[in-house]
DNA sequence: TAACTATATCGCGATTCAGTAATATGCAAG
DNA sequence: CTTGCATATTACTGAATCGCGATATAGTTA
């Protein structure tokens, strides 16, 4: 695998590094939503969103589609679902490994 | 999913956000190995290797074990191969969607 | 204990990036 | 075409982190 694509494949990791991030695909992956409907679901500000929904974009983990005024997000790619239940899978496994090993002491 | 347990999932994409890391992932999926043998490798230095090395096993994708003078790492999750995959996977589409364009043109 | 090798860690300058506030752009209704 | 709302972008600041060189630690051997 080549240099150059290793430094793409960090790339995408890193769009995924980030719990705001993860907190809009989150959202996104109970339905497609404009910039508004996530800013109220995720507290988060206007211009956040927006830069991070951006990032998302551009790395097309999701899509984007103008309506009217609005502009709707969606998942794009499938795979992004498939990696974030990877590691929140392991996530989950080392809570419960935490959580076991306080109760055996 | 609660918003630590969002920050941990963060931290772990993180740690594969990084080409230099990758590069040691990637070679410690030949077969395990010492850091002297990483340093060789990858060409990277010595410190570094170390120091990325020290990221993936609290991240506990690597695992490390003394031999001697040496400490011989390995893939210990095999969940990242699956994330590798995927990734690289989605990145060798993106190529070849490229050159498809590049042709079209 | 002293000397040697392998690995880990520290301090530094440089770069990257998140969040914020403010502003600019796009679109629709009147 | 102007007003108003939705979205995108900009400039800024502070925190995080990379690679590097130097140094500290651990283990082996004499």
């Amino acid at each position: 695998m080549s240099e150059a694509q290793l430094q793409e494949v960090a790339q995408l990791f890193g769009v995924l590094a980030e719990d705001s991030r993860l907190r809009l695909l989150q959202a996104l992956m109970q339905a497609p939503q404009t910039v508004t409907e996530l800013v109220a679901a995720t507290g988060m500000k206007q211009g956040n969103v927006s830069k991070h929904l951006g990032m998302l974009a551009q790395a097309r983990f999701v899509s984007k589609a103008r309506e009217g005024n609005f502009v709707r997000y969606a998942i794009a790619d499938p795979r992004v679902l498939t990696l974030c239940e990877l590691m929140c899978g392991r996530v989950a496994e080392d809570a419960r490994a935490r959580l076991a090993a306080l109760e055996g002491k």
